[in-house]
DNA sequence: TATGAATGAGAATTCATTCAT
DNA sequence: GATGAATGAATTCTCATTCAT
């Protein structure tokens, strides 16, 4: 399993050592039925370690969903998509969508892990979805709704779907695409995720125009 | 929490009292966290009882699952799917997916609890996955992929995007949309899912019709 | 395993097969480790119905021992000590020796499972050692000292060594040979346990002559 | 009930402590009747300590007999033998017989405790008498059959009664003498142990003894 | 009388957390 | 700061015993 990343933020290196151990341990069990002897063992400290740097194992918890929304806070990443998003003037709205797509599904997966665990977690827990929500699904949808808007006004996209329903159907794709790839890799193989992304949007993207409708 | 009904399953009525009990513990708590005693609790047994009918805790989902895919595999849920699907000849390809889509949505919210636990566990158990694939995902596409080619040869879907994009696509939007409902009724109400789903159908067949393109 | 027999003893038919199928599993098990549901299972009876003919697990045992410990006491069973001891006038020490040796050996393999039992459970149960003394070993002592009386008397055996001393070394050899033949059958084979039953009163015999010392 | 002594056994303290507790409470107890609560309190340690030193509960008697084996196997204590019958060239076979005797007898008593838990549970574990086998009735048996080979070339011991029966006459002697001591001290009081043995090994010198037969 | 489902006290075992070194 | 041994509360699971049928 790939490590994250922590450069940039500021911990010290025995947290970032426990923070990704404890995300290959809770990735791997769930987070109930990891111990913390795993994770001591994996980041190569002692248990009683872990315990100076986190109060609880429920911290721990706590500190990779900081770290994990912070990733997707930070500006860089939202940069990211805005500029994609916003900024692709001329661009087909084909290949605009296909970098976002693509983008993010190289994201998500880069941190499945951490988003294994979140979302497992968020399954069980109505304060965790509320970070979710506030954190990424509110500004994604903030971002969206421009966009939309644009692509309406330019006679692009129909502007009787909502952004909602569109965002609904790319999120739901990339989902399902990335469970594909990272649950069933063995039995529903994808050889090609450049062509399997241009097929997605191609079918959503004839979906939500403008121009061919009658 | 709604009960799920195992009535029509030759079940004697303290392991269906322990089951059910069990789905309501596991999907508030996850399995790991969920203890027997509160499931003896729920079920209003002893816990040794719980012992009696499931050899271990495990057993107790092991039960679930084979309960829920049971309940999938049956031959109402499969036929009413192939009948809409494949016996449906002269309806709209629009009409005959939101029946299906609005089957499908209704059906898994109905076991929201079982599917919650399930999905939670599958992210972590290669072998529940296996369990999936063969009893859902398998079956689904193969009956899916029978309605792509009569639809197809009718000429009414277009012939360049396989069965596997268009199912992930109806699929990703089916979840994305029971999340919603189910996760985030507060946030992100849908009103009319009537409504929700005509719209999310008319993307998807406009996206893979034939008759519109150049 | 072989069943013993309790014929003779006035038993109902149903606790009969309980004392029998306890006597199995305790043999196998030991007291602690086998369960009522296996005694159940094994005399073909519900578990509940034990508990109509013993109070308790712990009277399952109480009722094999006072068995076990009758069947020593039985008439019959002292009576032929007896008799062979102290009733064969004219015969070899030898001849006498030997035909008690194998008479108790053949009665001890033939409750070896109830003896293990007993045995085992005297290891650990002071009141179970006295009721083995008062029925077994007091009974038994007191008959060989008066055969070693006689035999002294008759001048066959040396007058310096006591009853105790032989009857501990007649006693050891028999344990032992059970020993032997029961536990470490295949490591330790005795291929002609007369033969061997022989050798061993020779030693014996010759050890407590009185004939062959200076 | 005297403590066993691990000292020149590399063991850490509380491992130490919790073996000790192990033996008394199975001693007098049994395994299976002991529990591992009742061991925590006798040595003075929480119970989930027991689980740092020992897998299971059946882990812990393991321990016991691998100490115990060990014991048995330790260079001192065979050396012991070895010297008191092989070299011990001039010295009348009385003596020696009797000197080993008394020996073991002592060492026995010594760890009395250790020895009751393995002789009950070999009542019931193949894979236990397996290991006193290869342990200590083969070693044994192989040291015994080089002195019966020794005696028998001097003219000391009759040829015609193999070591087997020998040994198992002494080994008998020495298990009905030693239950007696420890188990029916009371009832079955010996006074002198040195004189008993005297006429014990009285008994079986002059029953194997070459020189005095016809 | 016989049954066997149900019980619940008690057993072994786990594991987050503490704390002396 | 770091360690890891020790803790004991909590958890899963067992099983003798009860009792309604």
């Amino acid at each position: 399993m790939e490590k994250i990343d922590f450069s940039g933020f500021d911990i010290p290196e025995k947290e970032k050592k426990i923070l990704e151990a404890a995300i290959n341990v809770f990735s791997e069990k769930g987070f109930s039925a990891a111990t913390t002897n795993e994770i001591a063992k994996n980041a190569g400290v002692a248990e009683g370690t872990i315990f100076r740097y986190f109060k609880t194992k429920k911290d721990i918890l706590r500190g990779i969903l900081i770290h994990t929304l912070n990733m997707f806070s930070e500006k860089i990443v939202i940069a990211n998509v805005e500029k994609l998003l916003l900024e692709s003037e001329d661009k087909d709205i084909r290949v605009i969508l296909k970098e976002i797509v693509y983008d993010r599904i190289k994201l998500l997966e880069s941190i499945f892990p951490m988003a294994r665990i979140i979302i497992t977690e968020a399954m069980y827990h109505e304060d965790l979805r509320e970070a979710i929500y506030k954190n990424i699904i509110e500004k994604a949808l903030e971002i969206f709704k421009l966009f939309h808007k644009k692509m309406v006004d330019k006679g692009v996209i129909r502007k009787d779907i909502g952004p909602e329903v569109i965002l609904r159907c790319v999120m739901g794709n990339i989902m399902m695409l990335i469970a594909q790839r990272m649950l069933y890799r063995d039995k529903l193989d994808i050889p090609d995720l450049d062509t399997e992304i241009d097929k997605m949007i191609d079918v959503i993207v004839l979906g939500i125009s403008e121009q061919r409708r009658e």
